[in-house]
This record gives C-alpha cells, sequence and structure tokens, in this order.
DNA sequence: GTATCGACTTCGCCTAGATGAAGTTGATAA
DNA sequence: TTATCAACTTCATCTAGGCGAAGTCGATAC
C-alpha cells in the first residue's frame, strides 16, 4: 500500500468516517498533518482557537481544565485510534479544554473547516454525528452523576471496572496521579481505597497493574 | 389566531425551530401533545423509554438523578420557552435523566419519530441541532469544571451571577434545596455561603431574593 | 386573630477526604 | 554495582462541608 492507503484505510475505522466513500477519504486524508509530541508536551490549550480534529495514531493523551490554582481536572484519556476535539470543529468555537500528551504520540490533525462543509453535504454523516454527539451528552451526565453522587471508593471501584473493558486506561501515561485528577480526588486517597478493596478481597494489586479478583464484590462495591 | 397558529407562532420562538418553514411547523405541531402538571409530580424517569422532546409552555422543571440511596443531583433547572429531554430523540436511547415538575406547569410533548427523519431531509436543521449539541457539551463541561475545581462559596457566587441573566433560576418552585442539589451541597450550607457573601458585601439577602450590591466584589469571589 | 406547615437559618458536632512529610520501590543510567 | 529519580504508599494531621437538632419566619387556612 502506498503511504496514503495506510492512511485512509486507518482513517476508514475512526468512528467518525466507518464505511465511508473511500473518494470522500481521499479528500479529506489530504488535508491531514501529522505531529509528534513527547511525553508532557502541551498539544493545545482551553481559549485557543482550535486548529481542528485531532486523531491518536499512537500513544495516550489527557484532556483536563485547570483552574486559577494550577488543580488541575482530568475529563477524558485517549489513545489509539481514539479522536478528540471535535466540538470546535461543529460550532467553530475555541477549545473547550487543554491537551497534554501523556506519553510519546503521534497523532493526526484534520482542519475544522472541512467537517461543516460535510455535513452539509452528507445528511448520513450529519445523522452519524449527532449520534455521536448524543452518546457524548449522555457520558457526560454519567461523569457528573459519579462525581457527585457517589464516594471515593465507589468511584475508584468504578475506574477498575473499566480499565478491564478500556486498555487506553492502563499503561504508559496513566499513573496514579492521572487517575486521581480524572476522579476527582488525590493520589494518596486512590491508594488508600485500592487497600480497601483488596481486603475486601475485590482486587490485588501492584504499583503496575491492578487484578480483579471477584468482579461480584467489586460490582457490589462500584453499586452497579 | 386560531389555537393551531398560536402553538406555531409558540414553537417557531424555540431554539429549534427558529425561522423553520410554517408548513413544516404545522405537521410537527399536529402531533404535539399537551399536558399539565401540578407542582412536584414526576414528569419521567430515567431508564424508560422516551416519549418524546419535551416543551414547556409555563412552569419550572428540574432534570436529576438520583444514586440508589435516594440523594438527588439536579443536572438543570428549565423555564417558560424552554425545550428538554432531546437526546432519545436523536440516538433512540432511553431517557438519560428523571424530570419533575417545580411548579404547576403546562408542557408539549412531540414524539421523537419526527426528529430524525427531519434530520434527514433538512441539511440546515442537522446543522442547528449539531450546534445545540455542541453548546451542550461545552455546558456539561463547564458544570463538571465548576463541581470539581471550585468551592461551595465560589460555585454559590457564580450561581448567583447566573441567577441575574437568568430569571428561570429565580421564582416558584427554585427553593434552597433545589439550588443545593444543583450546586452538589446542602441548604444549610448555601446559607452559610450567602451569609459569607453578604458580610464580604457582595449581596445582601431575605429568603426571596438575592440582590447583588457590588458585583466586582461577587466576581471576584467567583474567580470570574 | 391564631394554628399549621414548609422553607429557611443557625449552631454544634462529626467525618470523608485533603494535605504534608517520610518512607519504599523499581526503573534507568552511570 | 550503585546512584538517581519518579511514582507510589503510609501515616498523622487538618479542614471543608455534611448532618442533625432547634429555632425563626412568613404564607395560607381556619
Amino acid at each position: 500500500m502506498k503511504p496514503d492507503d495506510i492512511l485512509i484505510d486507518y482513517f476508514s475505522k475512526l468512528v467518525y468516517f466507518e464505511n465511508f466513500d473511500h473518494n470522500v477519504l481521499r479528500e479529506l486524508v489530504s488535508h491531514a498533518q501529522r505531529f509528534v509530541f513527547a511525553s508532557n508536551e502541551i498539544i493545545f490549550l482551553e481559549g485557543e482557537p482550535a486548529k481542528g480534529l485531532w486523531l491518536i495514531e499512537q500513544g495516550r493523551v489527557k484532556i483536563y481544565k485547570l483552574n486559577p490554582e494550577g488543580r488541575e481536572h482530568v475529563l477524558r484519556i485517549f489513545g489509539d485510534k481514539d479522536t478528540f476535539n471535535d466540538i470546535p470543529a461543529f460550532d467553530n468555537g475555541v477549545n473547550p479544554v487543554n491537551a497534554m500528551s501523556l506519553s510519546d504520540s503521534t497523532l493526526w490533525m484534520l482542519p475544522c473547516a472541512i467537517f461543516q462543509d460535510l455535513i452539509l453535504r452528507d445528511a448520513h454523516f450529519a445523522m452519524r454525528v449527532i449520534r455521536i454527539l448524543s452518546q457524548r451528552v449522555r457520558g457526560l451526565i454519567t461523569q457528573i452523576e459519579e462525581l457527585t453522587l457517589y464516594s471515593v471508593i465507589v468511584r475508584v471501584a468504578r475506574f477498575v471496572l473499566k480499565q478491564a473493558n478500556d486498555p487506553v486506561l492502563i499503561g504508559e501515561g496513566v499513573t496514579r496521579a492521572v487517575i486521581a485528577s480524572y476522579l476527582a480526588t488525590t493520589p494518596q486517597t486512590i491508594s488508600t481505597a485500592l487497600r480497601e478493596l483488596e481486603q475486601a478481597g475485590a482486587i490485588v494489586f501492584d504499583r503496575h497493574r491492578i487484578m480483579i479478583i471477584r468482579e461480584d464484590i467489586l460490582r457490589s462495591i462500584a453499586m452497579l
């Protein structure tokens, strides 16, 4: 395959472009730019005009907010084949969040302008975007629910269950500090919670791996 | 005007249907059903199949989540001319949240089925839906930010500022308990926070009204 | 007028979880 | 092999804010 074909093949696996016409994809791909980031580099900042939609070829990226004192809240962690910062591509607004690489990462960036045109030209693409955004809203509602209505130990238990189905949440760059910031708590409190889950017989863990021993116990602590 | 024309006129003021073709609106309106709720009635529950998109002719409605112990978190408060529960109309899913009237309310319900058809037929309507959903996502991100990165007094200060620009957040049904549940705190803590804002010279208040005295002070406490 | 009732306030106590400090561990490099 | 360093753990202390109890206030009903 030519380099372009590899890229097209790769794009056609993304949630936005599944089963997409390859000629349209070829056109899209021709506008894509490739970026390489080292670990812990800022990709973009909240409030800046958005460059475009980002795709992760390989690596880990955190999406986060900062308060004036510099405290951080991680909204999401993305990995291979994920896309992020789509919102500005749809509403022409500025970046709603900050983005930083958690590991050495290879990314692609697709300029915003392309999207709005595509939405107006292709009703089925528009419908797909609407479905994706609807799922996003549901996900954010769930995040708010978990943050406001459940204690740290419940949130940690749910996170461990989530990790089991999402390899992105394990591995390079996903440190206790990042998990803590994602669960709106501290690394120390995560440690304590994991120890409690272990004493309850739900998991065993060391600093690299968390293993679920009794999913039923874990789920009951997670109130699921 | 005939009753139908009043309704069409009313629909044409909603964010989804501004500047809409009146013939299409007439068709839409013909499927709408009217509902009257007393104060504190359940309109629908999370997890139920969605009846449709709701419109508030007059009244107040809270959208909320409950945890297994019955603790509540209010996600949003809606009032006259607002619409809610649009998500299931786009993705055919179940209700993501619970809804309850906060006052005697008159509502309209527009069956889901109509929307998807409209999206596929009208690219500009689809674009409008995408813009609305994008704004929704931005709003939810802001909510998460405020809940995780700011203390109660900051959240209360921001709420008071929000009230000044949004009459929906004042008046019948919007009790301390509802505000507390919206800010993920308790009525007692709201009282304490308001007293602190008063002592700082930012506001004066009694149990019915909060008046901003020095917006600059309030904004600085709100960290804005 | 007085009774009732729900919303609001105030106060005291209490706890989940934040914070800071002092290790421990394990990976990488010299 | 040893030094370094970042990530992680553990523990002691502290505090924001939750919670229960006891008023207060003001609207509505009688």
